[in-house]
RNA sequence: GGUUCCGUCGUCUAGUGGUCUAGGACGUCUGGUUCUCAUCCAGAAAAUCGCGGGUUCGACUCCCGCCGGAAUCACCA
């Protein structure tokens, strides 16, 4: 069967790692099934309304690589994909109810509401507006709100997640399809737009299960068929048992791309977290993820949210690209994550730099701070010489002497090469009758003053032998 | 308060009556990879399967009760 989901997004801001998830799993069903995937913007509430929000929510979805079929910029058959814009629809669906005696328009003015409604908190019974449900509406004009006439009953479905549900008529009331404003609500809005665009997988947060019944009484008034009702239950904060929002500091995705992050651990982290196909793979490339989803695998309880796996993924990530596609790809990925003197080195330069410390990024970012002694020369810092652990114990006389050892050792070597390097670097070793603990580390002191680098020779080899020897005798100058 | 959902290592999870002395991953710790950091490799600690009853020869798995957590009860989505 060829799925055809969406996703609704609320122009109210940016989507963080909270609420993309409803994103990412109506997509891969729909890939999977070469179904259809529809955005549409549920733009009905003017007061929320965040300008420039709707080209926020596109530009996640489309690094993500969540490609639409129907929806803003590319259209389709059933827009227009704005809400605000499709007044007209929801005016002919709700007026079919209203021929049909299933809604009503309702002149009862707020304050009354409110009457009713601290009536029943101080009787302490459930407020249920279908027992004040005004006797004789007029006929509906502008101005005025849209009710559904409930009819009180027990409802039966299944939940594609969370299994079989039920539950009895309490739950039922006369709930608002138009706003006073003249826009629809969502809980109408939503099932005329998944009709009229022939949605068939309803996915969204478990927040909406307690409304299900609602939306049952509605497909039913309008004799439309049941789609498929997918709960995907909350992202939990690092903290607390609190869904994560953005109240909790949920970043935007979009955030931690601008971090470094890998869309590709990006989008494997999150379709991973409260999802597993049963085995026991940790990595998946997003045609992985089409091929093996599937919804009754969705976990039915909240998953917390782990930076911490996020980032070894996004690692795990980074080494694959580089082994499997190439020092170029992975390079491709680092424009704007150099520090800013990479700038006056060309790109065969900064692509032998990142064959060298690829293995140690975590996010493409922190190529800033790791790599900056590629590019300038550090300054001199003698204490981190005399503090080293296994330098404290020489004496001066004894660094220099390594250093002026060293320098003619390098000088020597004819072909600069990491190979080379390291049959230089070992004669030294047995020249010099030093630990490699103590050649080695005065030496990649002396070439990078950082407080990590990469094997010593691939350092050497990478920066040069001019930058090498003049560091070297910078070093030993300042001793 | 009503209604509904959820409950396996710190975290994400595997597990659908016996193969579970509960498996994997992140994290933590230990060791190895001629220096550092990281990768990688090897290993360790870590879950009386929320609690209590049943059903059964046998339950993490089925049933009931309890406890704990969450969601929802808007002219917000």
């Amino acid at each position: 069967m060829k799925a055809i989901t969406r996703f609704a997004p609320s122009p109210t801001g940016y989507i963080h790692i909270g609420n993309v998830r409803s994103a990412i799993y109506p997509y891969l069903v729909a890939r999977q099934t070469d179904g259809k995937m529809i955005l549409r913007i549920e733009d009905t509430d003017r007061e929320r309304y965040v300008e420039g929000a709707t080209e926020l929510i596109e530009d996640t979805l489309k690094w993500l690589g969540l490609d639409w079929d129907e929806g803003p910029i590319i259209g389709g058959d059933n827009g227009p994909y704005f809400q605000s814009e499709r007044l007209e629809i929801y005016h002919a669906w709700v007026k079919k109810l209203l021929d049909s005696g299933r809604a009503y328009a309702d002149p009862t003015p707020a304050e009354k509401i409110d009457e009713y409604r601290r009536e029943c908190t101080e009787k302490k019974i459930p407020f249920l507006y279908r027992n004040f449900r005004p006797e004789n509406p007029p006929e509906w004009e502008p101005g005025m709100p849209i009710r559904f006439k409930s009819e009180p009953k027990e409802y039966s479905w299944t939940d594609a997640v969370m299994g079989e549900m039920h539950t009895g008529p309490e739950v039922l009331d006369d709930i608002i399809l138009i706003k006073r404003d003249g826009y629809p609500t969502y809980n109408f809005a939503h099932i005329v737009d998944d009709a009229e665009m022939g949605v068939t997988h309803v996915m969204r947060g478990v927040e909406y299960l307690s409304s299900t019944p609602n939306y049952l009484a509605l497909y039913e008034a309008f004799g439309l068929e049941r789609p498929v009702l997918v709960s995907l239950p909350h992202i939990l904060a690092p903290t607390g048992n609190k869904k994560l929002g953005k109240r909790d500091g949920a970043k935007s995705v979009t955030e931690y791309r601008d971090d470094g992050v890998l869309a590709e651990a990006m989008l494997n982290y999150l379709a991973c977290l409260g999802w597993n196909d049963g085995t026991e793979q940790e990595i998946y490339t997003k045609e992985e993820l089409v091929k093996h989803f599937s919804i009754d695998k969705i976990q039915t309880s909240g998953a917390r949210y782990d930076e911490t796996k996020l980032l070894w993924m996004n690692g795990q990530w980074i080494r694959r690209i580089f082994d499997e596609q190439g020092a170029r790809a992975l390079y491709d990925r680092t424009v704007g994550f150099w520090p800013e003197s990479a700038e006056n080195y060309d790109e065969e330069y900064r692509i032998k730099v990142l064959s060298i410390i690829y293995d140690r990024l975590k996010v493409l970012s922190d190529l800033r701070e790791m790599t900056t002694y590629f590019f300038e020369d550090p300054e001199v810092n003698v204490s981190m010489i005399a503090e080293n652990k296994f330098l404290k114990k020489l004496s001066e006389a004894e660094i220099e002497d390594l250093l002026k050892k060293t320098i003619t050792k390098l000088s020597g070597v004819t072909e600069w090469n990491a190979d080379n390097l390291q049959i230089a670097l070992n004669e030294l070793l047995e020249e010099t009758e030093r630990k490699p603990a103590e050649l080695f580390s005065l030496i990649r002191l002396s070439i990078s003053f950082a407080p990590f680098s990469p094997a010593l020779n691939l350092t050497l080899d990478v920066l040069g032998r001019e930058v090498s020897l003049a560091r070297l005798n910078a070093a030993a100058r300042s001793i």
